[in-house]
DNA sequence: GTGAAAGCGCTAACAT
DNA sequence: ATGTTAGCGCTTTCAC
C-alpha cells in the first residue's frame, strides 16, 4: 500500500512544480488547460487526497465551523443542525458538531476541544457557560452565534426565542380559558436552562393572575413518551382535582395525550394538556396538542447565515446582534 | 486583541524551551513539577488554545473518527451517533460527522473530504458507495467500518444486522398468523438500500408460501407519522380488503395506528399492523406495536470499539470482519 | 503561466 | 529533566 501520495507525488507524476499541481487542485490562479489537465489525470491515477491538515496549516484558516449542541438524541437539535448544515451547503464551510450533554462543564471540555481546530466561528446552544469558557470564546476572535435562547446577554451574537416568554403565552392562554387548578411535569429541569426559563415565565404568568401551579412532578432524564405517561399517571394520581397540565416538552405531553386516550379522559374537559416545541411528530396525532412552535429549522439556518455574513463583511455593524424569532402557541384541541 | 498565543509565546513566558511546554502541555515526558506549574500558568496567563491542525500535522496524527450517516433528522442515527460518542468518550478520540442525504454522490464527496483531515478511521452506515468513493475507502489504509447492513461484502469490517432477514422473519410471523390480504407501505424506497431488502426478504418469503403482496404504496420524502397516516389511508380506501400491513418503518407505521385509533378500526382484528426499527417512541403507545428491534446503540458502540481495537492492535485477524447483530422481531398487540 | 524559497505551529528524534 | 534540530505537507509571497 505505500505511504499516501502527497502533493509532491503528483507534481512529479504531472512533470510540474509543487505550486503548479497545488494551483490546479485548489481552481485557483491562472494555469494553462494542458498542465491542468496533466495534474488532474496524475491525481487522479495516483488516488491523491489533499491533506488538509497541512492545507489548514500553511494557510492558516480552515473551513470549519463549530457547532456545539446538549444533545442529538432529541427530537429538537437535529433539526437545528439541519438547517445549519442546509445553509452552509453551498458555502465552503463545513460543521463540525460536538455535543455537551447538558453539561457546562462537558461543555467547556468541547469548547476548547473545538477551538483547537481553528474554527471560523462557533454555533452553540444557550447563554450559559462556565466563566473559563466565556473567556475562552470572547478570547477566540471569531463569531460566536448563542442559539435558542434569548433572554440574556449574548458573547457576540444571538438567535433564538424567549424561553420566558413562551412560558408566559401558554400561562396566558391557560389562564383565560379558566383553568386554575394547574400542574406541571417536567425532565431535567435542573440542567435545561431553557426548560427553567420557560417554567419562570409560566410562574410569573399564573402570579398575575393570583394563581400558582397546584402541584409539580419532575425526572431527572430525558424526556420521553413513555416517561410523560408514566409522570402523568403519578401526577394525576396524587392530584386528582388538576384540570390543565403543562409538559416541559412536547414528548412528554404526547406521553399525557396517550394516558388519556387510553383512561378514556376526555380532553380538554377532565384534563387540558399543553406542551411546547411544536414538534413535526404532533402533525400525526388524532389529537393537536396545544404547544408553543419554535422555528427550529430557521433558528440553524440563520445562525449558519450570520457566520457567513460575518466571514463577507468582518467589521459588520452589530445591530442585530439579538435575533429574537417568533413564537406562536396555540390551543389547538387539548386546552 | 492581537494575535493568538503560540506555543512559543507561552514558552517565552514560562522561560522555557518550546518543546518544555509541549510536553507539559500534553502531559506526556518526564518534567519537573516547578516548571510544570510554570508553564502551566503561563499557559492560563495566555489564555492559550493549542493548535491541532499544527499538531497533528507534525506528529502526523489526528484524532478523528469520521462518521458518515444519511440522516440526522430521523429517529435511528442520533441513537447510533450517540453510541460513537459514548464508546469514544473515554478514549482519545473524537468523531466527526458528515451527513450524505441518502445520496451517493454526496456521500461520495464527504468521504472524500472527511479523508483529507487523516481521521483514524472511518464508520459509515451501508456497504453501498460509488466506485470513487469504494477505492477512496480502500487506499486510504485505515479501519473502514460500515454499519447498518450486512447483507453484502464489506471493504474492511461490517457491524449491523441482515434487512433481509428481519423482512422475512417479519413475512413468517404474518403468514403463520395468517394473514393473507398484505399491503406494504414505504418511503424513500429507492434510496434507502436497507429498506429495499427489508422488502426483498418480505416478498421472497411470501414467495415461499406461495403468497405476494395485494397492494403496495410508496413515498419519496422522509418517513413521518403524519406521512404514515396519509398512506395508510389511501391504501385502505384503494385496497379495503388488506388485512396486514407492514411499513418501512415504525414512524410510518405509528401513523397507520393513529390512523385506526381515530376511525375505530380494530387491531389486529380489521388490520393488522408492523413496523421496523424499536424505537423507544412505541414504548409510550396505548398499543404495543408488532416491529423488529434492532440494536441501534449497540451497533455505533461496537463500531467505535472496532476502531478503537484495531488502534492498539492493528494487525488484528480479521476473524469478526462481519458482526450480525441480533434482531427480535415481535407480534406485540397488531399482529 | 510557472517556480523557488520560506514558513505556518507544532512534535519526533536525538542530544545533553 | 530539558533543549536543539529538523521537518510534517502544504500555501504564501515574490520572482521570473
Amino acid at each position: 500500500m505505500g505511504q499516501k501520495p502527497t502533493l509532491k507525488n503528483v507534481a512529479q507524476l504531472a512533470g510540474v512544480s509543487e505550486m503548479t499541481a497545488s494551483r490546479v487542485l485548489r481552481g485557483v490562479g491562472d494555469v494553462s488547460d494542458r498542465t491542468k489537465e496533466k495534474v488532474k489525470t496524475a491525481a487522479r491515477e495516483l488516488g491523491y487526497v489533499p491533506n488538509r491538515i497541512a492545507g489548514g496549516l500553511a494557510s492558516r484558516s480552515v473551513n470549519l465551523v463549530a457547532v456545539i449542541v446538549p444533545s442529538i438524541r432529541n427530537y429538537v437539535f437535529p433539526e437545528v443542525l439541519t438547517g445549519i448544515s442546509d445553509a452552509l451547503a453551498e458555502s465552503e464551510l463545513q460543521p463540525v458538531f460536538g455535543v455537551s450533554n447538558y453539561d457546562l462543564e462537558q461543555e467547556e471540555r468541547v469548547i476548547n476541544d473545538m477551538l483547537s481546530w481553528q474554527p471560523q466561528g462557533i454555533i452553540l446552544a444557550g447563554l450559559h457557560h462556565t466563566e473559563a469558557a466565556q473567556k475562552m470564546l470572547e478570547a477566540a476572535n471569531i463569531p460566536i452565534i448563542e442559539i435558542m435562547d434569548c433572554d440574556g446577554d449574548p458573547i457576540d451574537m444571538c438567535i433564538g426565542i424567549s424561553h420566558r416568554q413562551a412560558g408566559q403565552d401558554m400561562a396566558r392562554l391557560i389562564t383565560e380559558r379558566g383553568y386554575r387548578k394547574i400542574g406541571f411535569v417536567g425532565t431535567q429541569m435542573p440542567l435545561d436552562f431553557r426548560a427553567q426559563k420557560r417554567l419562570e415565565g409560566f410562574k410569573s404568568e399564573l402570579a398575575q393572575n393570583d394563581m400558582q401551579l397546584s402541584d409539580e412532578i419532575y425526572y431527572d432524564a430525558r424526556s420521553s413518551i413513555a416517561k410523560g405517561r408514566d409522570m402523568t399517571v403519578t401526577l394525576m394520581e396524587r392530584s386528582p382535582d388538576l384540570d390543565c397540565l403543562y409538559y416541559s416538552s412536547d414528548l412528554l405531553a404526547v406521553g399525557g395525550l396517550m394516558h388519556c386516550m387510553t383512561s378514556g379522559l376526555s380532553i380538554p374537559d377532565d384534563i387540558a394538556l399543553a406542551g411546547f416545541n411544536g414538534l413535526d411528530m404532533l402533525d400525526g396525532l388524532p389529537t393537536r396538542l396545544a404547544t408553543t412552535h419554535v422555528p427550529r429549522y430557521e433558528i440553524g439556518l440563520r445562525a449558519a447565515k450570520a457566520i457567513l455574513a460575518r466571514k463577507e463583511n468582518p467589521d459588520m455593524p452589530l445591530k442585530d446582534k439579538m435575533q429574537l424569532l417568533d413564537i406562536s402557541t396555540e390551543m389547538a384541541d387539548t386546552l
